[in-house]
DNA sequence: GTTGAAAAGTAGCCTGA
DNA sequence: TCAGGCTACTTTTCAAC
């Protein structure tokens, strides 16, 4: 049983989401089209769903390669004492390299996911990480091919 | 120095894709009046970009507790012998609640990034993943809080 | 880059559950 | 009352030049 919190999506709005993270600039007619909804009516709920903060907003998906991001990898922070998230954010969010961040349980403190345009530069990327204050080491793992990569969409119907 | 190759991005086709990373329903006219383009000279360049592959498509950013999504992990899989990247692929495709998953330098084989509802799903989804025959085990790590989440997006300018 | 026709976005108003 | 359809007006798209 979910538990229906009051703000829950309905499916319509499950529907809706899903079309947009297939394609984030199709018409609203054509979503309408799909869900059954008139274009006004999908702007309307798309409009709600931005207000209501579920929908953070639309991005373009790009191919890393060819932007000169050809190596990835998850930097692990072993961290001293008690360094707060916030301070792990701020130090993390200077650097352009990092797509992601995360605090998390287990002997590491913090996973760093970084691109980088090739091995030395993920060097310098690490080195500068381990430079950091709060960090007491640093472990790295290469990434070597992608299998899967998805954004995130609306759980599918139980 | 970088290696200029022949389909290399111009500093204008970047920056459109930085603006259309920030919102990807902006009109060609607002990002021509950012890059200084007239709307239709950006409209050829993002369709050159699609064919071209930089581009792969647009989404929607949402918020994952919205949608239900409550419990994030890194489960590290050990994988039997050797096992093509195409199997596990074709494995770990099959969970909905796979975001990413990536084959890895190290002692583990591949990392597979997963969000579930709540620790008792995300259990489900570790049991059933290391009972893929090509599985030797798992190791999982959860997810405390997200310090960081960014698009990937052109490098700035060295 | 400019032009103009076709498509999409958007606000107001009306209706029915 | 609230969400959706309809209509009318504006903005955007997009192909031709």
């Amino acid at each position: 049983m979910t538990p229906t919190r009051p703000g829950d999506l309905d499916p319509i709005d499950e529907a809706i989401l899903r079309e947009l993270a297939a394609d984030a600039r199709a018409s609203y007619a054509d979503i309408g089209a799909v869900v059954a909804l008139s274009a006004p009516a999908v702007k309307r709920r798309v409009d709600r769903l931005r207000e209501r903060g579920v929908v953070r907003g639309f991005t373009v998906l790009l191919d890393p390669a060819a932007l000169g991001w050809e190596t990835e990898a998850f930097i692990e922070l072993f961290c001293h004492g008690s360094t707060s998230p916030a301070t792990m954010r701020a130090a993390v969010d200077r650097y352009p390299e990092v797509v992601a961040a995360s605090t998390v349980t287990g002997d590491v403190d913090v996973v760093v996911q970084v691109r980088a345009r090739d091995m030395r530069h993920l060097e310098q990327v690490v080195e500068r990480l381990a430079a950091e204050p709060f960090v007491a080491r640093t472990r790295s793992t290469i990434v070597l091919s992608a299998l899967v990569r998805r954004p995130d969409v609306p759980p599918p119907a139980p």
